[in-house]
DNA sequence: CGCGACATTGAAGTCACTCAAGTAAAGTGG
DNA sequence: CCACTTTACTTGAGTGACTTCAATGTCGCG
């Protein structure tokens, strides 16, 4: 049942049918966790690599004077190990948004495929750089996007990122984020947050409430947030896009 | 003459002298660029990878109307376009800064590299998991750090990296950057930029003019930025730091 | 010299923040 | 089943860090 992982490789790049095998013959055993548990790094298994199923967690840094801020956000498809397991050292801080499934690979079986199929190395290695590339436009959005800017953008790649891997339901996705939560993704305080949201409601772009998002129109979301899925780095898919950018 | 690529390859992680000789058998051709120009992506070789030599360039993006937000400041040892390499896509804006000499490696030998060598592999992959760790680094600043704090980090993160790829002297350091070229690195103004660096300059902690900084304390400066160096992946090296964190 | 690029300074403005209440919904315990 | 608590969201008022605009200063260079 590493499907999932699968089909997140392939929204980035093609596999071969060998590689495809040798990843669904990874061992994994799933994992539970509860919602809004930090501190989930010491609850990972050592010497393995995990692989979202379900749910929603984040990375995050806290300063010492008590600001976070929040670095990535991750979906169900995300491997959320893979720079200790190339790079050692220790995984930065992770917490759980919602409860959470998560599939742990072995770490020394992965070593096995990474020297026997260069492809499947490439593929794992891209999906470090997708998150690298995401990165760098959430720089852009704190850097130099305007608040409701950058909440729009927030809502176009979650929404483009949940769909990839078949996560959305038309258009509509779970966004299990509170907006102090939101807040410390975005770099800004809760109360812009939420005044920032409901100017979005207001303008009739989308909707919100209990942890759902509905988008009404995408395409004028992305020209407000100034969004270009290009760095999301999503091959076009066999099935048409519901909504697109 | 890729010493340098090794060199930052052991940076962070130990070579054996099996990849040691593979990385500095692979071919590569010198390439200039003069300062400060743009749009550098379209003058690099297809089908190469370039590792800076000496110099410096920044990755940017512009959004339409004009607002430039710098992703990272790129350094020699830095390596420029692994992302086109694995993923495939364009390169990302690059532009250089000061003159820049580049040395271009063909794909294809790095390719067989690949092959041949999990340890190389995962010596390169890890450079790019720094990229990313130092692109989170900044969100920290940029989302959550105040003026003073932020251009105290840069300061920290910049001396570090060049001293270890032996760019440093002593307490002295290049940094080829405008005000108005920090602004976008830093998402502050030019104006702000300034009085920042006046309150640097007036509490002692640096003297920065004609492109070279001094840090008179780097522990000093290191607290006030909040920094602490464990997110640069930088092994302890044999001979002592000169300052250290 | 005079131009261009960069740095510096002052004044005025604003976006987003902090502080402080208040509301709503959901869970807990007696 | 209803007080009590907790958590999230909402609203208003005042403030401040940083911005924008506009000059002025300084240095190197053709």
């Amino acid at each position: 049942m590493t499907e999932l992982l699968v089909a997140r490789l392939e929204s980035h790049m093609p596999l071969e049918q060998a590689d495809r095998a040798a990843l669904l013959a990874l061992p994994a055993q799933t994992r539970q966790f509860s919602a809004r548990s930090s501190a989930i790094a010491g609850k990972l298994l050592d010497n393995h690599v995990h692989v979202i199923e379900n749910g929603f967690a984040c990375r995050y840094r806290d300063l010492p004077d008590g600001r976070r801020q929040i670095l990535s956000i991750l979906v169900p498809g995300d491997i959320i190990d893979l720079r200790q397991f190339v790079l050692g050292g220790t995984q930065p801080f992770l917490a759980s948004i919602s409860p959470l499934s998560m599939r742990a690979i072995p770490n020394d079986h992965l070593f096995r495929l990474l020297e026997t199929s260069p492809r499947a190395t490439r593929a794992l290695w891209s999906t470090t750089l997708v998150e690298e590339s995401i990165s760098r436009e959430w720089l852009v959005s704190i850097g130099k996007r305007s608040a409701l800017e950058r909440v729009a953008h927030l809502l176009c790649e979650i929404y483009l990122r949940l769909d990839a891997v078949g996560h959305s339901s038309g258009p509509r996705f779970p966004l299990p984020l509170t907006q102090s939560e939101l807040a410390d993704v975005l770099g800004l305080s809760t109360v812009h947050v939420n005044r920032t949201l409901q100017e979005l409601r207001k303008s009739g772009l989308i909707s919100f409430q209990s942890g759902i998002v509905e988008i009404f129109d995408f395409s004028a979301l992305a020209t407000l947030g100034l969004f270009s899925s290009g760095y999301l780095h999503l091959r076009a898919r066999s099935k048409p896009q519901p909504i697109s950018a």
